[in-house]
DNA sequence: TCTGGGGTCCTAGGACCC
DNA sequence: TCTGGGGTCCTAGGACCC
């Protein structure tokens, strides 16, 4: 049996466990924008109950938080990668788990033995009180045959009180949950799907799961087929995830829009360089730097415009002078003068593990192991005096002359789990 | 004024080959 | 010049996930 553990609320359970004067508060956390806020990332039941929505932009709910004393976080994804871990540690620790697997920052699957329906309840019961116990974080559990039944029944576990956070579907309870449960809703059904299926009469999964197979082949082809056996209770997915990522991105929406390309390059320098940064802490190099740059997509008034541009090294590296160098190259074949740019991003990827480079016949090993230990030295002195201490002339730039904008309040960025000076006291 | 960031997988179609 | 039939490889973009 699947059994799916789903971690509610996830980023404000993090801010509250940690704060647990909040408990019962309406909470919520947004990623931090100098001009006033990004979005709205995650909302305790509590901020719910006021309207709040997940991916709400803070400037538009600013009324019904300040009104209603909302107590906003900005987003912080080491700590809440630290917690998620613990509970991986929790989860590790009881019996009868295995082949467990952490899909995502706040979702986990495992296989348990065969047992009848109470069985399991009592089992999972007492899995979801000891993570609640070691980590602070409440989450909702479900069982069933396949993965997407399973995220089925956590669907009905969340939202129906009396499961008590624990839902089994059975063989025999499967046809009546899935009448129940929106095609939206259903894991790999996203939004350009869902409303196709609609049109073609289908409203829930068990729609779905009635059609013939070579009609879901032709109308959705593969990732389609294999959500449609798994409703089925046959096992089409794998979630298993590759050992080393195969790509890594940074990309930031900026506060304002630029046409400037000094401005956009130094950005673009700045961008390879956190990545760069975030490839040689996994111990890999990569073959390929692309670069992205948008226009604003939300002002249809002014001209659009999007490009990519991928540059391909003749060798693999982690350097941060030759994927700049890279970078900047891409990013001067796609810029075009007169538009007002919003956001651009730079993603490294045909990575590969940093032991395997393979060597260019034009470079000596002499280069190679100096860039090495350049690399090393401006790493370990970013990690201890703060990032970017030590930096490339390319990432140097004006600062725009902007009115700060009139901010919401934000809590302090705390790091009670990376750092002593945050560290709470139990008393 | 202000609208996120970081990933994976699949496939159609272009560009080649004989 | 055009025509057919049989392939492979690559890549941009779409769709999905959190």
């Amino acid at each position: 049996m699947i059994l799916h553990i789903d971690c509610n609320s996830f980023y404000a359970s993090c801010e509250v466990s940690l704060r647990p004067e909040l408990k019962g508060k309406p909470v919520v956390v947004a990623n931090y924008n100098e001009a006033g806020g990004g979005i709205i990332l995650a909302l305790t039941k509590e901020a719910k109950a006021l309207g709040l929505k997940r991916g709400n932009p803070v400037f538009q709910v600013r009324d019904v938080l300040e009104k209603n004393g909302v107590v906003v976080f900005p987003a912080n994804l080491q700590k809440y990668v630290d917690i998620s871990k613990r509970i991986m540690q929790v989860v590790q620790e009881q019996e009868m788990v295995q082949a467990f697997h952490r899909y995502s920052v706040d979702e986990f699957f495992a296989e348990i033995p065969e047992m009848n329906k109470q069985e399991a309840i009592d089992y999972v019961a007492t899995l979801k009180e000891a993570i609640e116990h070691g980590t602070g974080i409440p989450v909702s559990c479900g069982i069933s045959v396949t993965y997407t039944l399973a995220k089925v029944a956590t669907w009905y576990a969340k939202r129906f009180a009396g499961y008590k956070g624990i839902c089994v579907l059975q063989p025999a309870d499967i046809e009546k949950a899935l009448r129940g449960v929106p095609i939206a809703d259903v894991w790999g059904v996203g939004y350009r799907s869902a409303p196709k299926m609609g049109r073609m009469g289908i409203k829930t999964a068990w729609d779905y799961s009635q059609k013939p197979q070579a009609f879901i082949q032709k109308s959705f082809r593969l990732p389609g087929v294999r959500t449609w056996m798994e409703l089925r209770g046959q096992q089409a997915v794998d979630i298993t995830t590759p050992p080393k990522q195969q790509s890594i991105m940074h990309s930031r929406t900026f506060t304002y829009m630029t046409d400037s390309r000094e401005t956009l390059a130094a950005y673009i320098a700045n961008y390879t360089v956190a990545a760069a940064r975030k490839l040689r802490d996994q111990h890999s190099v990569c073959r390929s730097v692309t670069v992205f740059v948008n226009t604003n997509r939300h002002r249809l008034d002014l001209p659009q415009y999007s490009n990519t541009a991928t540059v391909r090294l003749a060798n693999a590296t982690a350097g941060t002078t030759e994927l700049v160098n890279a970078a900047q190259q891409a990013f001067d074949s796609i810029f075009r003068e007169h538009y007002q740019y919003k956001r651009a991003g730079v993603v490294l990827s045909e990575i590969a593990d940093d032991s395997a480079v393979e060597q260019d016949l034009f470079v000596s090993t002499r280069d190679v192991e100096r860039q090495r230990r350049l690399m090393e030295a401006t790493d370990s002195i970013n990690t201890r005096y703060g990032m970017d201490k030590v930096r490339l002339a390319a990432q140097e730039y004006r600062h725009e002359n902007r009115e700060p904008a009139d901010q919401i309040r934000f809590e302090p960025l705390r790091n009670e789990t990376t750092n002593i000076d945050d560290i709470i006291t139990v008393r």
